[in-house]
DNA sequence: GGGTTCTGCTAGAACGTTCTAGCTCTCAGT
DNA sequence: ACTGAGAGCTAGAACGTTCTAGCAGAACCC
């Protein structure tokens, strides 16, 4: 209990009024509130038993303002993305064991990753770390030029240079869900893109390459789609009125997918018996049990931890860390780091009948 | 176009750069970037084009710990919970035009709101708006003591001294929902509740005293549920096997009715022919074409604008503000904002069979 | 022409920390 | 007893701003 903040007048505690009631200097209880060496056993008691009479806390903005580090990493977002809600998730949980902290500044409807990236530069954030960030790649460049800068889930060619990127194997993800439905036996299969999303044009290029190597090219069908619910459901119209019809479909996301299973279930359409589906990610979305979606798992806490981690490793000077377990005969870019995905297999696909 | 960053070494421009490039003191560099009166029009333009120049912004740290305003708001909010994503939206929309900047805190896994306020506090907010706070009274009424804190979503009884409730009337909400079934012609109406949810308590009462005000005490039903879609799919399964099956349910949020929604398709139960269901929040899924769910209207962006002013209005010693248009005949104690929610039809609702 | 009041500007002290140097002990080694 | 090294501590200068005084000079008012 620090009780009543109490310091004579009004004011929040400051190093000055710890010293003076502990009787030593500024410096030392500066010493003893960062854990430094230093200070004596009993002295650094005394201090901190004052310290916690007072009810002081350090001011991160004066510490923050002296040492030239401000150990801060500042991670953009789009607010409306669940994706992105489970990768800051991860961040926060990466950054805390580096010993870093996190400045969030979430891009919405009238805030764009211009202000968002504003607002992290003015608080004197060492790095930045942009999820699925929009902007043009000139822009990156110029950000890149400044302070290290991670790209999350979004790739650039061509490649920027001292930007580091970070995402999952896209069209690899394509590539595994086009064979399990493959496996099952379907050879009618539909896939609804994801426009200029991040992502949307590797998994569009996976699907067709594994189409094509399966001999499936004549049944290639690519609508547009989005990273949408809406964008989902509508693309679902399109396809439970076809004929044929698809015996399977490969959504952009797993929002998008959602919106595909709610339209066939109006429909009666049934999934998987008259058609299998298959999003991607791998959110919370995905697990419910009422949803059950099979997908493509991209490793969220893995994303998020190698973003800390490069980040981290660019502040600190460490040298290019080139990520174990890469896929083989890929041509990868220096400063990217790219994870496989998971194919999860759950409740929607199955044998086309 | 800043080009090059541009200093002699590699470090961040400063006040004094711009100064030294401009020929004028610091000090009215700083007048200038502020846009203070005090500078002629000619020095004003010189200095502003110096600024350009080598690409200064100026330090929100230092800055702010000179001043002793931070006009700094801290938020925190659920990373998971789509609702305080629409939240975080609108309180951005509304801090700005106010003169106030944002800085945010996720509550997440391994992050808890002890941890979340720390970091605002540390950070030097001024206020402190809080999003559905599940903390214990006694810590909030602690925080309270230090700095003018915002309640949103979540009402405390009894009231605690000097916080700040900003909330929607989640009984009236309720009433207005059963009303609408019983007008429709509906009797037998259950309720799914939200457990301990900020909020839950008030929707349960809310539709209690209105099926009894209907004369429906007998239909009353209350089943154990939650904030999550899975929450509202294990109880729809319970009630999906009832007999008699109720004609209608309500569902303490849309993440829950869109749980509900599922599992009833998925047993071939017709909404809104076999049954009608409600909602409440009117977040965006609830709008989504194919969902289509009637459902509660919050007021979102009114309750995001009214924290951001009530925060506002005890930071600038503004007189206790007395929500207009409030409802008649309720207990509504002192800092306590209550909005009126507003019945949204859409397609679930129906008379019954 | 002698005040007063503006306008435009500057020097220098905050703000609450951390950092650099250096001071004063004590204690071990010769 | 003299030196050297360390431990424990402190004074005072940063960090990049804003704020308080105050100083020149021009403009205004009888």
């Amino acid at each position: 209990m620090p009780a009543t903040p109490a310091v004579p007048d009004g004011k929040r505690p400051t190093l000055a009024d710890v010293a003076a009631r502990a009787g030593v200097s500024t410096a030392l209880v500066s010493i003893v509130m960062r854990g430094a060496k230093g200070a004596g056993a009993a002295t650094r008691e005394r201090v901190l038993e004052a310290a916690r009479e007072i009810g002081y806390r350090p001011d991160a903005r004066a510490r923050l303002l002296r040492s030239h580090r401000s150990r801060l990493l500042g991670v953009q977002f789009g607010l409306q993305h669940p994706f992105h809600s489970d990768l800051v998730e991860g961040i926060y949980a990466a950054a805390e064991p580096a010993g870093y902290q996190i400045a969030l500044s979430a891009v919405a409807a009238g805030r764009g990753e211009q202000r968002a990236v504003e607002t992290l530069l003015d608080d004197r954030c060492e790095a930045l770390i942009l999820l699925g960030p929009q902007a043009p790649a000139a822009r990156l460049a110029e950000l890149a030029g400044q302070l290290p800068v991670v790209s999350v889930a979004r790739r650039l060619r061509p490649a920027v240079p001292g930007l580091e990127v970070v995402r999952t194997a896209d069209d690899e993800g394509a590539r595994q869900a086009v064979d399990h439905l493959v496996a099952l036996g379907h050879r009618d299969i539909a896939h609804i893109d994801g426009g200029r999303a991040p992502g949307a044009a590797d998994r569009r290029r996976g699907y067709r390459t594994a189409m094509n190597r399966h001999g499936l090219g004549g049944h290639i069908r690519i609508l547009p789609g989005g990273l949408t619910e809406e964008d989902g459901a509508a693309a679902a119209r399109v396809l439970a009125a076809a004929r044929p019809r698809p015996t399977a479909v490969m959504a952009f996301n797993d929002r998008c997918a959602t919106g595909v299973l709610d339209t066939f279930l109006r429909s009666g359409v049934a999934v998987p018996g008259d058609i299998s589906v298959v999003g991607f990610d791998d959110t919370h979305l995905a697990r419910l049990a009422h949803i059950d979606l099979t997908t493509v798992g991209q490793d969220i806490s893995r994303l998020a931890g190698l973003a800390v981690d490069r980040a981290v490793a660019r502040l600190e000077g460490r040298p290019e860390g080139r990520l174990e377990g890469r896929l083989e005969g890929d041509e990868i870019p220096a400063g990217e780091q790219v994870i496989a995905p998971r194919l999860v297999v759950r409740g929607t696909t199955a044998p086309p009948r």
